[in-house]
DNA sequence: ACTCCGCGATAGAAACCGTCTATAGCTAGG
DNA sequence: CCTAGCTATAGACGGTTTCTATCGCGGAGT
């Protein structure tokens, strides 16, 4: 069965006439017939009743006609899923993320991306760097925000690079000091999150690196409280930048140099699954609108 | 776009693997892989992506999949419903009939019928024959069990004879006697149903033509009314056989035979429009039912 | 390290089939 | 009786699909 069978079946019996039917569609009156007459073989049954004044439905064009419609209608809608998918106008967006990505650095760019390409649906999965690349590679996502990591079947982008800064409730004395060596962060009472997380791990070996063994004061499980504790002056702490962006610009958390200890900083990458071929639709939209910004810039 | 290519799309997206699916489709890989490079070709984008290992959908094949899928069904089920309509395993039939057929004939026929076609979903529409018969010409109902009509677009096919009969209340003078002659009929009170129906004028014109004015007493809209009337002995009535089949059997009505005035009937035949082609499937499947049974026999 | 296997892509020839033009055949209506 | 309008048919052409055979590329196994 050939499509164009379909589709000439239709427009006959739309217009109950051959030739101006085949007109319609734009090629001769016997390339229809034809196709009428193969459709009609194949199904084994006369689909029209041919009158003098032409064609007719029969029960049997009747009982077919809406399966007819129904297949050329979801051949155009596929063609118009792929049409709003090329050009992002619609379709779906999985993404993962890391938490400290999806809490902020997400919003903002998905604001955006929400303003450009309204009609697609986007949905977020956040776990820990190496969860999201377990999602990634049983395709629960399409592209992931994440630390950077390796594996072979996929390919990273760098994003941006997450510093982790010490951050101190207004006030303290280290907002006063010109010099904060790594002698008097140890002294100080720390804050930490997520012992699971990559940023555990890091600020751990940063410590050990330096010779330092920390006093944990406090461990939370994620961000926004060790972001409260600090204010409440219950200690100080190591943080992504991004995620304390809006509390240095409502100074409601002061950041202090360290002076006599390298940066610390995590590389944050997108990834996606190597073997998907070039990104294309929401996909592609998306990796556009990540090269246009500057995550780390739109935290909030 | 061909069917063929949206086969071959759905049987390697489901197989990840061209050679598998061209093997199961019974045609070469090259072929296959043909038909996919022309199905991408036109869409406009890439619908796999293709790895060492075989080929995975992209997001634009995943996008396009499930209108493929629904193409697919469509056309499946459009066979399928042919099928179930030329065995007339399934499907719809859509009777006219005229009241008479509908209330005393009808209803064993169909009982019959929907024994043998279960899954047949059947419709009748009542009325008078000249309204069935606008019914059938407006293509609202397939067939059409009425009394014999002429019409330059529809065939009949004789059905049955159905006789007027004389019946009077059990007991009635007329019961006892030998010889019932027109003038004891017409010095009788008579019931008539339904002056808008072509029974009454046949009967009107049945007394008018042995020169006898029939004493009217009483006109009901409906047969069943009638009968009722003369069960309570308000008059006596000349109704179709098939309407009192049952009353005459539980002799609860009994049939008087007139001696001197010809038998007054009327043809009962099933029309079907001439420009529908041969009858098919449910269609086909009643008429063979109605030429295997003897319509005016079943009436209850 | 090398070979072999399995994958899809490609090339070229042959067969097929869909399309065209031209025309026939039919009936209704003037 | 003839014409107009419809579908069906015939036959030639052209394109396209399909086949066989082969390539090229990685990965797995020896």
């Amino acid at each position: 069965m050939l499509l164009a069978q379909v589709e000439g079946f239709l427009e006959v019996a739309r217009r109950g006439n051959v030739s101006r039917a085949a007109e319609a569609m734009f090629v001769t009156q016997p390339t229809l017939t034809a196709r009428l007459h193969a459709l009609e073989r194949e199904l084994g049954e006369p689909l029209f009743a041919r009158t003098r004044r032409g064609m007719r439905l029969t029960d049997a064009g009747r009982a077919f006609l809406p399966y007819a419609e129904r297949a050329m209608r979801a051949v155009r809608d596929g063609r118009q899923a792929l049409a709003d998918a090329r050009s992002a106008s619609a379709g779906r967006l999985v993404l993962g993320a890391a938490p400290a990505v999806s809490t902020y650095v997400l919003p903002a760019l998905l604001q955006r991306f929400a303003g450009a390409y309204p009609r697609v649906e986007v949905a977020v999965r956040t776990g820990h760097s190496e969860d999201v690349l377990q999602m990634l590679l049983r395709e629960e996502v399409q592209l992931a925000m994440v630390r950077a990591l390796r594996h072979p079947d996929i390919e990273s982008i760098p994003l941006y690079e997450e510093a982790l800064v010490l951050v101190v409730p207004p006030g303290h004395s280290f907002a006063e000091r010109s010099k904060v060596g790594i002698a008097d962060v140890a002294s100080e009472r720390l804050i930490f999150f997520d012992r699971t997380s990559s940023y555990y791990e890091l600020t751990q070996a940063f410590f050990l690196s330096l010779g330092v063994t920390p006093r944990e004061v406090m461990e939370l499980d994620n961000i926004e409280s060790a972001k409260k504790m600090v204010q409440r002056r219950l200690g100080i702490a190591l943080l992504p930048r991004t995620a304390v962006a809006g509390e240095l610009a409502a100074k409601t958390l002061t950041q202090v140099s360290v002076t006599d200890a390298p940066a610390v900083s995590q590389k944050i990458v997108v990834i996606r699954r190597r073997d998907q071929g070039r990104p294309s639709g929401t996909v592609a939209a998306f990796l556009n609108l990540l090269r246009d910004s500057d995550p780390a810039a739109v935290a909030s």
